[in-house]
DNA sequence: TTCTAATTGAGAATCAATCGCAATTAGTAG
DNA sequence: CTACTAATTGCGATTGATTCTCAATTAGAA
């Protein structure tokens, strides 16, 4: 019953919109992929399993899976937007590497409630937050040192 | 002796490059404004006071200053990259607001300290990072209220 | 099954950012 | 001070991501 699939039919039906064919393989891809993405990819992952479909749709859907709150937008490294699921994941931020671009999602829910305490005090209603470090990680740092 | 301008200097002659007229017109608008800009702010500016320059050469002073450590960019929350001073400041944190775009500046300790330790966790090496709360202020958080 | 508003793909358009190049110039060496 | 030369500039062209336009198609309500 509580699937990316059901809440995003819903999402749609509520907005007068259609579940259509194009939709259901984009979320379903977004979805397979366990991870982050960006619109090239999801290009190019149909394109590899010879299911055409134009970037347009791509672009076009992205805002429908943030808005029905599948996915989310994330912090913005290099020129693309950049995305990853929310539905079925739980919050966290990101270690990322600006050598090797691994990224480590991590949690730390004291930090979290200080954010909140933050927004208190500043009488801020937050809806969402990024918080990403950039640096290098542990093998990347290793290979700096030995250098 | 510690200004910006001193800085970017060093900086430039460490690199073989050069002060021109153009770099330090840019320095000293980046930094009588007191705050986030980016490249057509800084544009505009020089172009309202008839000092023409190009958009070339803004964009290709911007990484200079980064370099230098006089500025950074900060969290890219429409599609332009946006900047703020670093020298002369300390660091903050960000409050968005999504409905009228204020931006309300914060630093709590804690936080900075208990990202460190994430950061150790994973040893990880941290560059910088950048963290930034998406909301309502409490003026536009009222008004939707009362709607 | 019919009907219609929503959707699609293809390519054109947009927008920020970058690049190529000829003319200019900062700043070093003499 | 002058000469020299690599760095810089402005301009316009180009790139790359994203958005838009529009004619043809289609989901899904009736
Ligand atoms: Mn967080
Ligand atoms: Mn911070
Ligand atoms: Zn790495
Ligand atoms: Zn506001």
């Amino acid at each position: 019953m509580f699937s990316p699939e059901n809440r995003f039919r819903d999402y749609l039906k509520k907005k007068g919109l259609k579940f259509t064919p194009e939709r259901r393989l984009i979320l379903k891809k977004v979805f397979s992929l366990h991870g982050h993405f960006d619109a090239d990819k999801i290009y190019d992952e149909m394109h590899k399993k010879n299911r055409k479909l134009s970037r347009a749709t791509i672009y076009r859907t992205f805002p429908l899976l943030v808005e029905s709150n599948l996915v989310k937008e994330t912090l913005r490294c290099q020129k693309r937007a950049n995305y990853e699921p929310v539905f079925g994941y739980s919050h966290h931020d990101h270690l990322i590497c600006i050598n090797c671009g691994r990224v480590i999602e991590f949690r730390n829910d004291l930090i979290e409630h200080l954010q909140e305490k933050v927004c208190k005090k500043y009488r801020f209603e937050p809806l969402e937050h990024r918080l990403g470090i950039k640096g290098y990680c542990q093998k990347c740092a290793g290979k700096r040192q030995r250098r």
